[in-house]
DNA sequence: CGACCAATTGGGAGCGCTCCCAAGCGACTA
DNA sequence: TAGTCGCTTGGGAGCGCTCCCAATTGGTCG
């Protein structure tokens, strides 16, 4: 039914051999003859038998990305479907087939897991929103397979790309700091994640440079999700903070909705500063000042350096960080300030 | 390094063969030898090298998803997400690997969909988001692999599932029509897919049946996009139509941004039914009265009639089309009419 | 008590590929 | 001219599994 290196090497007048040596862009065939098992592979469409190739090499061409439980929720996160992307991007582009594997809950996570690594489909692993003591990371420290993380897990001795979640957050921090604002507050990200600690403590020590403290009666956690936004908004207006930073986008869309349920202006009554740079945070009303981070880029990193990893190149965990960027717009007021400054 | 049947075979003090009949639960096998091999594998956390087992089988346990290009920008929509997590779950559930394919361009998608085809890294291909005489379609009619399709395609013969984008969008408008409103416009989805076409004719033929037709004035088209939204519904406000059924919820929160900023009230001004049933249509200001699509079950349907295919049960292109729901809310204007009755 | 049968088990073959070694061949040197 | 070397090329072995057939066993029946 389907070709085989064999019926190609028929066509051309060649051994298997040969044609193994042409796909596999080997030396020692000589020009006329590698032109000839080209055209036939060209005219037939043969493409190569991938389990009959990586049953012999080890190697299976196909990388996996983990999301694991408690997505549900998440996914309603542009974030992920941004990720995504970027890491089907640079599978692609470095040959490679990429393998989704969004666990439901912990049950099929346990289940599944252990499987997939060690029928040896996968050449390695991208595994991303993992929590703090998530049960998965124990698994992957017994390395039976090269895994990469998106986000900086609670362990030691796991390559990772992370985005500088506290340098952001110092950031946006001094931002509002800078504009005058006086009671600045926090909606956080969960802090059983590292990038929620991350962002916490870096606004924390952005208000410290300031000489500022974060009172704990303004700040209040979310779960990333819109509503929480929300709600945590509204628990924040109790204490009558005049500018929030949030720590997430969507859940600064939440916020912006409490705030206009209230009847309240964004900027003027209460300034806001979110975290991500999504699609949604520029057309949001008024516009997010935010701070940008790179998510495709991130996942096409995570790719790369996976790859380094699986082809040998690298050996000991690598770690990268990577920039984030405050998006000034509208919610902030350094808008509406500056052209105050210019009258 | 890894562990093989050979291996289980012998620290369970039997065969090769034996060890293969227990894992695939083959008969003639004596109790008391199974459970001895089982324990083994229980105890070595053994796994079937998938690519040897391939090999020979022909079968991978891996299907694809296909998303083919210019999703770029409909990644933005968090029905992809939704999508996939349906997708994900029910080949989970049903013991099957998932490889996620997401073309940036025509290009990448000539290259590499031929290859993954031919190479036989998949059991079968689920594809969704293609466009009306889609180069990918012409390629799948070659037929090398079982495809089933999310949404109805423009040719025949393939499988697929599709929702009652047509009875969805009739509902919306008998809804419109029936609270009253008279120049009720369109934003409808690219009339270059199956659900824009079948969508703009539901609605047409909705408006129909209570005695009314679309005017081309009051009909302005979008990509699926936020902004698409915003811009179609700026256009139409020319036409002072005083209810929109807007093809797409995503599109429907650009259309209400407009609305907004124009000052005009919801439904007040304007009434609103999107499509889609989306997590944010509930948390729009107002939420948004909207036709309800079973986005996961789409998908689990999906993977079901795929794995019939790949199994032999069926050979003769099946279709489904899933039921939708319309979900008032209060950008229709029905809430506000029935309090209005009631004092 | 011997022959036959079903149930159970073991091992060979082969899936399509890569790797390795040996053979062929032309050219170049002593 | 004979020997040698390097470049090409072909074919055997084997990756780990499933499938098939043959062998063994225990039990049953005439």
């Amino acid at each position: 039914m389907s070709l085989t290196l064999e019926d190609i090497g028929r066509l051309a007048g060649v051994s298997r051999s040969t044609v193994s040596r042409v796909i596999n862009d080997q030396a020692s065939v000589s020009p006329n003859v590698r032109a000839r098992v080209q055209e036939v592979i060209q005219r037939t469409g043969y493409a190569p038998n991938v389990a009959a190739r990586s049953l012999v090499s080890g190697r299976t061409g196909v990388i996996g990305l983990v999301i694991p439980s408690r997505v549900h929720a998440l996914f309603e996160d542009p974030y992920f479907g941004r990720l995504i992307q970027g890491i089907s991007a640079a599978s692609n582009q470095s040959g490679n087939a990429l393998s989704l594997f969004l666990f439901q809950n912990e049950e099929e996570e346990a289940q599944l897991y252990p499987r997939v690594v060690t029928s040896r489909m996968l050449d390695g692993l991208i595994i991303t929103a993992t929590r703090m003591a998530d049960p998965l990371l124990a698994r992957i420290t017994q390395g039976e397979i090269p895994v990469v993380m998106v986000g900086k897990p609670d362990v030691e001795g796991i390559s990772y790309v992370d985005v500088d979640n506290h340098g952001g957050a110092l950031q946006a921090a001094s931002h509002l700091c800078g504009l005058g604002y006086e009671r600045i507050g926090l909606i956080g990200a969960p802090v059983t994640t590292t990038a929620g600690v991350d962002r916490l403590n870096g606004f924390i020590e952005g208000l410290a440079l300031c000489g500022r403290a974060l009172h704990p009666s303004l700040r209040r956690d979310g779960d990333f999700s819109e509503s929480s936004g929300y709600d945590a908004m509204q628990h924040l207006l109790a204490h009558d903070p005049d500018a929030v930073f949030v720590a997430s986008d969507t859940m600064a869309l939440g916020a912006l909705r409490a705030l206009r349920d209230r009847g309240l202006q964004v900027p003027q009554d209460v300034a806001i500063v979110g975290f991500d740079g999504l699609q949604g945070s520029e057309s949001a009303v008024p516009a997010l000042t935010t701070i940008r981070q790179p998510v495709a880029e991130t996942g096409s990193r995570a790719v790369h350096l996976l790859n380094d990893l699986v082809g040998g190149v690298t050996s000991t965990p690598v770690t990268e960080v990577m920039p984030v960027e405050l998006v000034v717009r509208e919610s902030c007021g350094a808008v509406n300030r500056s052209a105050a400054e210019i009258l």
